[in-house]
RNA sequence: GGACCCGUGGUGUAGCGGCCAAACAUGCGGCCCUGUCAAGGCCGAGAUCGCGAGUCCGAAUCUCGUCGGGUCCGCCA
């Protein structure tokens, strides 16, 4: 070993102890008699001090030291004189007279500052050096967290008598879904391997082999459009169990968040305990969105009654043609100025929507676009219903349901950020359950899964396949937390016949399902358990737990938004022998 | 595929038609300094303002294009 200690763990006790260290320089100060350095490894820093009267040699050593260099330092530990402790600083009672300093490494100046945190530095410089930027206190610090969610996880479920088992990440192309990633194979021109986008197949079959508790710490790719919680490598806790139902395996998800929310983070709130559940249709009402932040209201309105005989052109013709008109209340925002309103007007349409109708209940009376078509009893019946208080800003939107939604659960998102409505410590888990079970594509005219074609729908909506696809609900479930999607899961279909009903429906060919999905249709022709499971995402929970706004942050090695490694620089051109070796052809 | 925002010494920012042969902080180099801990003091080096066209008497600043980055829409069963 090079070091007896760390530089986090001397204390008083240690004083007179011999002792050597290693670590990086993270700070130095010259005196010029006296020179003081901050050794720092992972667990902490140490000051080193070396006196020329002392030890010439050392001295001269420390001297030379730069940033970043990695020295062996061995001395005494040494009590810090009278009213030289530092309290801000947990080896702050003690320093090390350095008596022998090996220069492990000298280091070039780093593109940017180790031992700074304030400073936000381009992120692709970070990306490019991500050694460099790892070993700064944040990432540190995102990378120790991350160990002790997964550790949380492994043990909890451990504790619950699920078995870890790994699945393939060389495996099968499936239709649907997110776009594969292709890796070709050498043994067979032309035939590929696909990426698991999840280990979703490979675990259902684990049930029907009798593991009945399963999960994983899973890798997933997919090849589509990054965003800040999605990259196109990213980890799930996968899990699924046999014999159980829906609400079981919500309560053993909640138990292990909830638990791990107090181990891990116990300076974090939930907002309730049991988490509240609701209905995919509720919180598309109420909300806008699947994935509500729940930390604070300004819940959307459906005020299309209030304007059943409105002459407003625009609320008028959306009530007309089968549309809705609902809105929310921004609080404190009704003097807007007319530049302030139209950006919230061109913020709606970039979300999908025609415009945005604006009415201030100013001081001064009403104002925004909409006040000259609104009346005194409207705006009464208005309050009544939304709440909204004088010196609020109604925001309406008249359109067809799902667009309304949409534009008005981003607005509500934006005010979020923009009037800092929602607490960083508090966690507002909740369930969403009674999705839809299929969805049409006006794009291909044809049905799609809402969730998974592998979900199973209700029982009870088993006959509405040929009469009414659009109303039969699936047991689908999503876990979301502070807006963001952190976990999906369903009860799986564990029936032949329903499995291939719900292929059919998709537009699958006989020949096709038989091609691609033989092997899971016929393993459920051999007693395949009732099962259902689900899959947090490792990557949006410890984003959550460390307070970061992309899940970037606690990945060691992510991608930029363009699906490049810029450290790395991938991907990257192969050999003309590799390509020839793999039966391909580069256009 | 689309919309918007950003690009100025190593790093982070300011400057947003002439006062800029570009300022501040930090970092870097040198000198001084024996109790600092974001050490201090003095001196110094370091940027043709992402790149290319254009407008103008004059462009870091305005316009167009392009490259790079980010956010969002589409996409993500």
């Amino acid at each position: 070993m090079y070091k007896t200690h760390n530089c986090g763990e001397l204390r008083s006790a240690h004083i007179g102890q011999t002792v050597t260290l290693a670590g990086w320089v993270h700070r130095r100060r010259d005196h010029g008699g006296l020179i003081f350095i901050d050794l720092r490894d992972r667990y902490g820093v140490t000051q080193v001090v070396a006196n020329p009267e002392i030890n010439a040699t050392v001295h001269d050593a420390l001297a030379e030291a730069r940033s970043e260099w990695v020295l062996q330092v061995q001395g005494v530990v040494g009590n810090r004189p009278e009213g030289m402790h530092n309290p801000n600083l947990p080896t702050g009672d003690i320093e090390l007279a350095a008596q022998e300093v090996v220069v492990l490494n000298p280091a070039k100046n780093p593109p940017f500052a180790i031992n700074k945190e304030d400073e936000l530095i381009d992120e692709n410089l970070r990306l490019k050096y991500r050694y460099l930027d790892l070993r700064r206190e944040r990432m540190k610090r995102n990378l120790v967290l991350r160990h002790q969610v997964v550790k949380f996880m492994r043990d909890y479920l451990d504790q619950a008598g699920f078995v870890e088992v790994e699945t393939p990440i060389l495996f099968k192309t499936t239709p649907e879904g997110a776009r594969d990633y292709l890796v070709p194979s050498r043994v067979y021109p032309g035939e590929f391997y696909a990426l698991p986008q999840s280990p979703q197949q490979l675990k259902q079959l684990l049930m029907v082999a009798g593991v009945e508790r399963y999960f994983q710490i899973a890798r997933c790719f997919r090849d589509e459009d990054l965003r800040g919680d999605r990259q196109p490598e990213f980890t799930q806790l996968d899990l699924e169990m046999s014999y159980i139902h829906r609400d079981d395996i919500l309560a053993m998800v909640e138990g292990l968040y909830t638990a791990m929310v107090k181990a891990i983070v116990p300076h974090k709130r939930l907002l309730s305990s049991p988490w509240p559940k609701f209905s995919h249709t509720e919180v598309m009402d109420r909300y806008g969105i699947d994935k509500p932040d729940l930390r604070f209201g300004m819940e959307l309105y459906n005020v299309g009654a209030i304007f059943a005989q409105s002459e407003f052109k625009v609320f008028r013709g959306a009530l007309d043609s089968g549309g809705v008109v609902k809105c929310i209340a921004a609080p404190g925002c009704a003097e807007y100025s007319r530049k302030e309103q139209d950006e919230l007007v061109e913020f709606a349409k970039t979300q999908g929507v025609k415009g945005l109708a604006t009415l201030g209940l100013g001081a001064e009376g009403l104002k925004g676009s909409a006040a000259k078509f609104i009346n005194e009893s409207e705006v009464a019946q208005l309050r009544q219903t939304t709440g909204a208080k004088p010196g609020d800003l109604l925001l309406f939107v008249a359109d067809a349901r799902a667009a309304a939604n949409k534009a008005l659960g981003a607005l509500r998102l934006l005010f979020r950020d923009r009037l800092k409505l929602a607490d960083k410590n508090m966690l507002a888990f909740a369930w969403v359950v009674d999705f839809p079970m299929f969805e049409w594509n006006e794009e291909f005219q044809k049905w799609d899964a809402a969730h998974h074609p592998f979900t199973m729908p209700r029982m009870e909506h088993l006959g509405r396949f040929e009469t009414d696809p659009a109303s039969i609900l699936s047991d689908a479930y999503d876990m979301v937390c502070n807006g963001y999607e952190l976990a999906s899961g369903s009860i799986r279909i564990h029936r032949r016949d329903i499995q291939h009903k719900v292929f059919q429906l998709l537009g699958l060919t006989e020949e096709e399902i038989e091609r691609k999905f033989g092997h899971l249709l016929e393993a459920f022709e051999y007693g395949a358990p009732p099962h259902g499971g689900m899959a947090p995402g490792v990557d949006r929970t410890v984003m959550l737990f460390a307070d970061e706004p992309n899940i970037r942050e606690v990945i060691p090695f992510p991608k930029n938004q363009a699906a490049r490694d810029v450290m790395a620089d991938a991907p990257s051109k192969p050999d003309a022998r590799q390509l020839k070796e793999l039966h391909l052809k580069v256009d």
